[in-house]
DNA sequence: ACCTGGATCTTCT
DNA sequence: GAAGATCCAGGTA
């Protein structure tokens, strides 16, 4: 297993988050906490931008934790989704600018026993396959909103290595701003989130 | 105060 | 293929 201490730094998120988004596959989450350590390699995001983005949070809201849009590169900006999910995004693009990509899959890589019994299944091809799940593999809450990816030891992503094709298409999930093929994906890659258009219309 | 609409996942049939 | 779980913030009153 490679040394996974090492942090992406600052300047990896402070660039526009389609290039971000891209760049995020393949680089390995990590989750430290005193039940031990998870970690993931990305396989699975979406690009989700400012007020030119109708699907974004950003584009309607500026209170709250939605805030975190518009903070630091390199922060972890947590939801809730549907009252139940956990769903970690990372900020991206400069201060004062919004951009933030969502982390929809991972491919187990360390800890998949914890995994396991945090998702209370066996089937390693289902524990991390969809944003809901992954947080809830990795332990990641709604106490990690802020998190600082580029400083923190709870939470960080640390380089991997990079995929040899990536897929593309419109997100998921979502009602507006469908047009913009902002979802990308590790080819052929068998941890991607299973919902019916994860198949469609490939790079 | 109440209502509504979600960047989802599981468990049914 | 459909429903249920269940939280949070905005809009409307």
């Amino acid at each position: 297993m490679p040394e996974l201490n090492a942090h992406l730094e600052r300047a990896f998120y402070e660039r526009p988050t389609i290039d971000v988004a891209r760049d995020l596959l393949g680089q390995i989450l990590v989750s430290e906490t005193p039940q031990g350590r998870t970690a993931g390699r990305i396989v699975e995001t979406e690009a989700y931008r400012g007020a030119d983005d109708p699907a974004s949070h950003a584009a309607r809201l500026r209170t709250g934790r939605v805030e975190a849009m518009w903070g630091e590169p390199g922060i972890a900006y947590v939801y809730r989704s549907y009252g139940i999910h956990a769903m970690l995004n990372v900020v991206t693009e400069p201060l004062g600018t919004t951009g933030a990509v969502l982390i929809r899959a991972l491919a187990p890589l360390v800890g998949v026993d914890l995994m396991r019994i945090r998702r209370g299944l066996g089937e390693e091809r289902l524990l991390c396959s969809g944003p809901g799940k992954l947080c809830q593999a990795l332990a990641i809450g709604l106490d990690l909103h802020s998190t600082d990816l580029v400083t923190s030891e709870r939470l960080w992503i640390t380089p991997g290595a990079s995929p040899r094709d990536v897929s593309l298409s419109g997100r998921i999930g979502i009602s507006r701003g469908q047009d913009h093929p902002w979802r990308y994906w590790i080819t052929g890659n068998p941890h991607v989130s299973a919902h019916r258009r994860a198949q469609s219309s490939a790079e």
